[in-house]
DNA sequence: TTAAAGTTGATAATGATTACTGTTTTTATT
DNA sequence: AATAAAAACAGTAATCATTATCAACTTTAA
């Protein structure tokens, strides 16, 4: 992997990913940090945040209307995506250990992740009863 | 929910998704139909396959390099998915049910769906050691 | 300080998916 | 069968998320 030199606009990212609990997408990061950091170029988002994939220091969740949505909190857990607004929510969920490699042993399957998927309604959207 | 015409074009892209196993893309259908229905249009694989999943025919099973793989094997299953290759295969996993829906109950969350994906490597592509 | 390496903004390019439009096919009714 | 309304289609253009390009700017190590 190559070296990195510091930056301040990565390092705006990644905190900005990880201080949020909506499972962002490139462009609400930066819309998010536009504001605070005017010259900021969306490319630049789309770059680092495709350099963090890489060094495993945030993860993928799921592709919301055509947007993927990331996770900085890489601790094993799962996640529920609302049908109606989209949202992402994480769930504790017991089912999902960091040892889940053992599952398809035998199998030839060599599992480096295990993802737990909810799809359905969210509390708040239940409760809009919006038809 | 509209009323349906009968199509064989229709006909010919349902056959299709569910006669395989691949996991396959929109225009991985396409392609496979191209030969034997020259005058089909991409436009209409995508037309029918939004139809499928409306309908609740089909179901999408994850998104690999930006291209949405669907299943017509609707009954619970798992999958995994090689971060490789691409390719997508099916997982009997004793660990999902179609009784998901008691598993976030009293949380607020209404659960339509459940899905568990394996990401890692195949079979194939750890035999063949490439590196 | 300086030069190599890394980073960036702005913009163009890519590629999957969707929208549009005039034509063709299906269906329901004579 | 003839026909008119509804549905489906091919072909193409448009959209939109993401990636690539490149010249200018920063960081780093010496």
């Amino acid at each position: 992997m190559a070296k990195h030199n510091f930056s301040s606009k990565r390092n705006a990212i990644y905190d900005m990913v990880c201080s949020t609990d909506t499972h962002p997408s490139a462009r609400w990061v930066y819309e998010k940090l536009k504001p605070d950091i005017p010259d900021l170029s969306l490319g630049t988002v789309y770059r680092n945040i495709a350099l963090f994939k890489n060094e495993g220091k945030i993860r993928v969740v799921c592709n919301v209307n055509g947007e993927e949505r990331i996770d900085g909190d890489i601790t094993p857990h799962s996640h529920f995506i609302c049908n109606k607004c989209g949202n992402v929510y994480d769930i504790c969920d017991k089912q999902i250990t960091s040892d889940f490699s053992s599952e398809l042993s035998g199998t030839g399957y060599i599992v480096e992740s295990k993802f737990i998927l909810y799809y359905g309604i969210c509390p708040e959207c239940s409760e809009k009863k919006i038809h």
